[in-house]
RNA sequence: GUGGGUAUAGCUUAGUCGGUUAAAGCGUCGGAUUGUGGUCCCGAAGACCAAGGGUUCGAUUCCCUUUACCCACCCCA
């Protein structure tokens, strides 16, 4: 009890118990993304730290303060934060995006982050992420939303609030931060602390301040819908539009400000009630100058991230179902010693056609057998003893019903097998092949 | 980084106003007459009561420190 090594703070174990819940979502998510022509990309799960500093930002709270950092042979790397910056550069190390766009890829990746673990917050977590490089039509910004929409809607998820908002190009957005300040100045003196440094470095953040004194000095703030140019403003009311056809409800919600700092016009957030103060189970945008901060073209992108542990607990707080867990299909219960390799051959026969197999390992009493066969929730059970050995045949017992049927432990062993499944599942075998 | 809370068997929790062998449920293992499970019944194993220090004749119970975990701020998925 005492010195047992635990796991690192902010990380965690998933166990048997619990796979089945992330094999759902992993075929859910997989199963959607290439049903809206994705493919599947996997980038290393570090990269050198300049990497992150370049795109994500030098002034986030991310790279600043959050980052897993290692000097190794004289080089800095760097765990990854969040997924968007290894992908794009595996997109533009593979030349992927010197071939027909928009590339679309996806990925599902654990990202590292050193803050205080919460409720629906680790410090190594995971993402099902997306990125679409290569289109600046505002559709391919509805297309990543109702691609997003698509998963949660499958998962069973309900009460799930998209929130929209436009932050602009980098031209509107400098005239924004302009008024911004201006406006601000004036109340320099009631600001919270780490407002009044937001003011200079990232003044829309303060639009997000959750201190009620911040927030009623902030209602009255211009927004940045009103200092959008021509073209992002058309752009957002495209995007509108589109949601609106596909019957996507969504609110306008001028205060999401992303703290990754690639975002451009289009920023969106999927927001649950139901997990704690972490409520974002989603988040995403579009990243119009990143591919080209990296060092390639100028090639317009976006994408979301969407996390997978909070996603689970929002599934495990409103109910949904899960895929069940794989189970034993038959379980060979030797008697004794002499039935020991008869019963690891017929296992090798069973698994050979598919079928998951177990026997006893642990030299347990018949009686226990039993048991333990009850708690694996196996299909079948066979019982082979000397009786069963000399006569070459044994019982095919249906644990849910009790009943037991006649099954030859010579080479039609396994036709014997299937006939029997089959009856009990479909009533006959002729009618399972119609 | 800043707050607040919690720390007793594998899990979920009692409990000791400081006093000999720390309790229960679940789980695990085994039994309930000879080769058939699930319910019920019986039994067993399993905890130096997070760690270190202090007060005391005596601490798992009180005090301090540390650590871990949880929740919130912050930030974000």
């Amino acid at each position: 009890m005492a010195k047992y090594i635990t796991r690192p703070n902010g990380t965690e174990d998933i166990t048997p118990k619990n796979i089945h819940k992330w094999l759902t979502v992993e075929k859910i998510v997989r199963e959607t993304a290439e049903k809206f022509g994705f493919s599947e990309i996997r980038v290393p799960t570090f990269e050198t730290t300049e990497l992150f500093q370049r795109s994500v930002g030098e002034t986030t709270d991310v790279v600043q303060k959050e980052m897993y950092s290692v000097t190794a042979k004289e080089t800095v790397f760097t765990l990854r934060p969040e997924g968007t910056a290894g992908t794009i550069r595996a997109m533009l190390q593979n030349g992927m995006l010197s071939e027909a766009l928009p590339q679309k890829v996806f990925y599902i990746l654990s990202c590292f982050r050193h803050e205080r673990p919460q409720a629906g917050r680790l410090r190594e977590f995971h993402q099902f992420g997306i990125e679409m490089a290569g289109s600046s039509s505002p559709y391919a910004d509805a297309e990543v939303i109702l691609l997003a929409k698509n998963v949660l809607d499958t998962c069973g998820l309900k009460n799930i609030i998209l929130h929209i908002n436009s932050i602009g190009c980098p031209e509107c957005r400098a005239k924004y931060y302009d008024a911004l300040k201006a406006y601000f100045a004036n109340a320099t003196d009631q600001l919270c602390e780490t407002c009044l440094g937001r003011l200079e470095r990232n003044p829309m953040r303060i639009l997000d301040c959750k201190s009620p004194i911040c927030q009623e000095i902030a209602k009255d703030a211009p927004l940045i819908l009103d200092f959008l140019c021509e073209d992002c403003k058309a752009h957002f009311d495209t995007l509108q539009t589109a949601l609106h056809d596909m019957n996507i409800e969504f609110s306008i919600d001028p205060h999401i400000v992303r703290g990754l700092d690639y975002y451009t016009k289009t920023v969106f957030e999927f927001i649950s009630t139901d997990i704690g103060a972490q409520g974002t189970v989603c988040g995403g945008g579009r990243y119009d100058g990143l591919i080209e901060q990296l060092g390639g073209q100028k090639i317009p992108a976006l994408g979301f991230g969407m996390g997978l542990e909070r996603l689970i607990l929002t599934m495990e707080n409103q109910g949904c179902e899960f895929m069940e867990s794989s189970h034993c299909n038959v379980y060979l219960a030797p008697m004794d010693d002499a039935a020991r390799p008869v019963a690891m051959n017929l296992a090798a026969q069973l698994r050979d056609a598919g079928i998951r197999a177990e026997f006893d390992l642990a030299n347990r009493t018949f009686k226990a057998q039993m048991k333990y066969a009850d708690k694996l929730g196996t299909d079948y059970l066979i019982v082979l003893g000397s009786n069963e050995l000399s006569e070459q045949s044994a019982q095919l017992k249906n644990m849910k019903t009790g009943q037991q049927r006649p099954i030859r432990l010579d080479a039609h062993f396994i036709e014997d097998y299937t006939e029997i499944s089959l009856t009990d599942l479909f009533g006959s075998p002729e009618s399972a092949r119609r």
